[in-house]
DNA sequence: GGTTCAAGTTAGGTCATACCATTAGCATTC
DNA sequence: GAATGCTAATGGTATGACCTAACTTGAACC
């Protein structure tokens, strides 16, 4: 293997190095992050300076800000004021990631909407322990969109309305750990929905939607959690029929 | 918005091309996977050959595969026979993002600690709506595993044991989204105690482990949400006197 | 004949350099 | 003074060379 004159000893020097280049990079990065010396906002330097600071060469960089760039570590703009920022977190890496799993087979599209269902449902149980309200006039405001969305007969605002109303669903639970895993699942389940939306009527529709609001505005969490898994089973439901 | 040679034309030429060409090559990959094309152990043109067959340089060639393997859809290797290989779903980047989100203060470690609690009580709902009993043999096997760790004072393997302990949990519900999102907050959490494990009394532990198996397998559903609740709100709480 | 070792081959990893493309700001021009 | 064009900064792409790790092969040796 080594350097190894005796038969049984083992190798006594470690590997000089074993990390390929590009991963110290982002390793760098990333303790910078933890340490809080870079925030979100902040620019690294010009990818030129960079691999001159870092000693390594700008394919190196450049590989290592791909990486950064796809966990949603940071964005990167062209030209003149131009580099790399860091990023504000978003949902879009949890979705893109969840939705590799599917791709993969290592998650069936079933799973996923029992997980969401299941998921939503716990929120309201959550809601309903709470000591105060809720602020319900986010999802009412979601509400109106989608019935706004309706008449004008735009489903992609219908589509984003939607995204908009599970999210402040999310939201009630105040965590944004839930928040963020929802939105996810909720991204997914639109994606993959996106061939026939208008399953629907939109009357339907609109009637869970106001039925639900109510029924939280009463206090009804049981109530409104029926309502809801009436209404993801039904949409769910609906991409059965052609799967497969 | 088409031919429109008017005074007030708006612009005729749709952009020659705005995606970047290694963002095309990941797309690219990404199709031939959802079209099954692609499966796991399948292997990706030598990055050479790859470039001249999309006719890009090497550079975009390798720019993509760090996509790709960040999100966990290839693995590489050196040497002959090596490449890029299509690689099985993991816990890993779910992990990574959820930590990612954590780094750039999107979301609280309070807020992860909470969301895994609920999940893995979640979980126990729905174990105990099933009308088959579960299979409690793996998550035994977890408990007395983490019996021996601890018998042998081995930290890192106790520490396997507790991943190995909330990940059968999480099974129970035999749903892989819930499966695969309580292993990254329990992978997190993980991290994040590394550095204060031995908190809390060996004895205590085994016994509250044991505790909730047998509360399982008396079919006493609620009693074992509250020991674990319990537990995981001590082990939690001993994060807490050390931040900050 | 089988073991060992060394060279060859494959393919990823790194470096260096040049040039293209885009953006912002400044200068020029009418 | 507003449209136009130049310039510098900075990311994006292309080449080509060389290094390094891992597998293959075959020859030398026991």
């Amino acid at each position: 293997m080594a350097a190894n004159p005796s038969k049984t000893s083992k190798p006594v020097f470690a590997p000089v190095r074993q990390d390929r280049n590009f991963e110290v990079v982002v390793q760098r990065v990333r303790d910078k992050l933890m340490d809080g010396e870079l925030r979100p906002g902040d620019k690294l330097p010009p990818e030129r300076e960079f691999a001159k600071q870092l000693n390594v060469s700008r394919n190196v960089v450049r590989e290592a800000l791909r990486i950064l760039e796809n966990a949603g570590l940071v964005r990167t703009r062209k030209g003149a004021h131009g580099g790399a920022f860091v990023a504000p977190g978003g949902t879009a890496q949890m979705t893109q990631v969840m939705g590799d799993l599917i791709l993969l087979n290592a998650i069936s599209l079933e799973d996923l909407f029992e997980a969401r269902t299941l998921l939503l449902e716990m929120v309201l149980d959550k809601v309903g322990q709470l000591d105060h309200p809720p602020d319900l006039e986010p999802l009412a405001n979601a509400v109106e969109e989608t019935r706004a969305a309706v008449m004008a007969g735009d489903s992609a605002r219908r589509v984003a309305a939607a995204r908009d109303f599970y999210h402040q669903i999310a939201e009630l639970s105040g965590n944004s750990a839930l928040v963020f895993t929802t939105n996810a699942q909720t991204d997914l389940v639109q994606t993959f929905l996106r061939f026939r939306i208008s399953d629907m009527e939109p009357e339907d529709l609109i009637n869970s939607r106001v039925a639900f609001l109510e029924m939280l505005r009463e206090g009804k969490f049981e109530d409104a959690k029926v309502e809801l898994r009436q209404h993801l089973d039904r949409v769910h439901k609906s991409l059965w029929s052609k799967k497969s």
